[in-house]
DNA sequence: CCCTTCACG
DNA sequence: ACGTACGTGAAGGGT
């Protein structure tokens, strides 16, 4: 962890040919009024660190270690032999040569025996599902429960992440030794997890999500007159959604049709293709395709705006954000149909996860200004794309509720954003009890 | 050092 | 006819 002073050093020292190469570029108004004073609140989140009960972790640790045992006793019968079940390799040859299970498909090296793989060829053979179940199980014990406790700083006694600002090509941050933005969410294991990230004694976490904050996004650069409605008047988007794509009313709507809508939003925010959506649901390509012609005809705009943005960037060569922040698209101009299709989906992604990225950027240099002042014992401590994490005192939950729920919000109209945004809170003495 | 896999939004 | 969802980081295997 660098000092205050060596941080500030590197800024005084990189400022200047950063600001250069976003003159030429034509971002200066995101670089001055996001980028720079972003910097000294990414400092002092990274500074702030989260605080981990470790002795959570090794109960855990050696309960996996009991449970893969186990597995690893049940794998082997199964295969008729020992092998190192952390090798696709080894495993390729025990499924598709000693089992003589079909192969899915390729990899540049060998038959794939990835989780959609396994999936499928559960239906044939025992083993499978045993391979997934220690992979998940393996995969939450060597990233997380084993490796956090290293990271422990020794001094503070807490994690310090690094948050990296110039990786990510959509203008997301990034996070580093340890990545905090990819600790386990779902699971028994993987809630667990996060039980062992904990507010200290006397204070509570305060974790703000921004929800359906990229549809929102998409609702204002599209400017689709029945998408911003949505947002204004909808309680349940996907219902909403679902509602339009099924020329349903609300009570004729089936949870089925709402996860048909959801994902198919999902797909717009990605650069949609009948096939890829086809995969995601598990329907035929055909039927995949009517959800997206009537995703269009119902909101119409939204198809205008993809076609004028892919437009746009084949004509300049890039995309911009809100805020002016520019991604080069080279694969536009590709002879190859693949690589052209490619820059295509992320022509329309780029605006909207930049947008957002740009939106919770100001949000943080708001809030941090603001509890500054109002409340400075509230310290934010993670951006997790659309939720900022904070460690408040329990003297100043109230207080610090409203402030970062009205400011987060606040940030929208800042922007101008021509739909309302809404920020779900949640307070626990841990992560897992605080996610919204 | 690359590849595969898989954790998150 | 062809390959395809967007953006990341880390671990383990194997060359």
């Amino acid at each position: 962890m660098a000092s205050a002073a060596e941080a500030a050093a590197v800024v005084a020292r990189l400022a200047p040919v950063l600001k250069t190469r976003l003159e030429e570029q034509g971002s200066l108004r995101l670089f001055d009024e996001v980028e720079m004073p972003l910097v000294p609140v990414l400092a002092e989140i990274e500074r702030n660190g989260f605080s981990l009960n470790v002795s959570t972790l090794e109960t855990l640790s050696k309960e996996l270690e009991r449970e893969l045992d186990r597995m690893m006793d049940t794998i082997a019968r199964l295969a008729g032999q020992e092998f190192n079940i952390n090798s696709p390799r080894q495993l390729a040859t025990v499924l598709f040569e000693k089992l003589q299970l079909k192969p899915i498909r390729k990899t540049k090296t060998g038959y794939s025996t990835d989780e959609e793989t396994l999936t499928q060829l559960a239906t044939q053979h025992e083993l499978p599902a045993q391979i997934l179940s220690y992979r998940g199980l393996s995969k939450l014990k060597s990233t997380y429960v084993d490796a956090l406790p290293m990271l422990v700083h020794r001094e503070t006694g807490r994690l310090h992440t690094s948050l990296n600002q110039t990786v990510a090509a959509t203008g997301r941050l990034s996070s580093t030794e340890p990545n905090l933005q990819n600790i386990p969410v779902k699971g028994e294991y993987g809630l667990r997890i996060r039980e062992a990230f904990v507010a200290p004694p006397g204070h509570s976490l305060l974790c703000a999500d921004y929800s359906q904050i990229e549809p929102r996004i998409l609702a204002h650069l599209s400017r689709d007159e029945r998408l911003v409605r949505v947002f204004e008047q909808a309680e349940d988007i996907h219902s909403a959604t679902a509602m339009e794509i099924f020329n349903k009313p609300a009570d004729q709507i089936t949870r089925d049709m709402r996860r048909v809508a959801k994902t198919v939003v999902f797909g717009i925010l990605y650069g949609i293709s009948p096939f890829g959506l086809a995969s995601t649901l598990g329907v035929p390509q055909p039927e995949a395709k009517k959800y997206i012609d009537a995703y269009f005809q119902r909101y119409a705009g939204v198809k205008a705006f993809i076609d004028r943005t892919i437009e746009e960037a084949k004509q300049r060569g890039y995309v911009t954000t809100i805020l002016g922040r520019r991604r080069p698209i080279p694969e536009l101009a590709s002879s190859d149909q693949t690589q052209r299709s490619f820059g295509e989906r992320m022509a329309v992604n780029s605006p909207i996860q930049g947008s957002a990225a740009d939106l919770i950027k100001l949000a943080m240099i708001g809030v941090s200004r603001r509890l500054r002042t109002e409340l400075p014992s509230t310290k934010m401590i993670l951006q997790v794309h659309d939720e900022l994490i904070f460690e408040t005192p329990a003297k100043d939950l109230e207080q610090a509720k409203r402030l970062v729920k009205s400011e987060m919000e606040a940030t929208g109209e800042h922007l101008n954003l021509s739909v309302p945004l809404k920020v779900d809170l949640g307070v626990g003495a841990n992560w897992r009890a605080a996610h919204p």
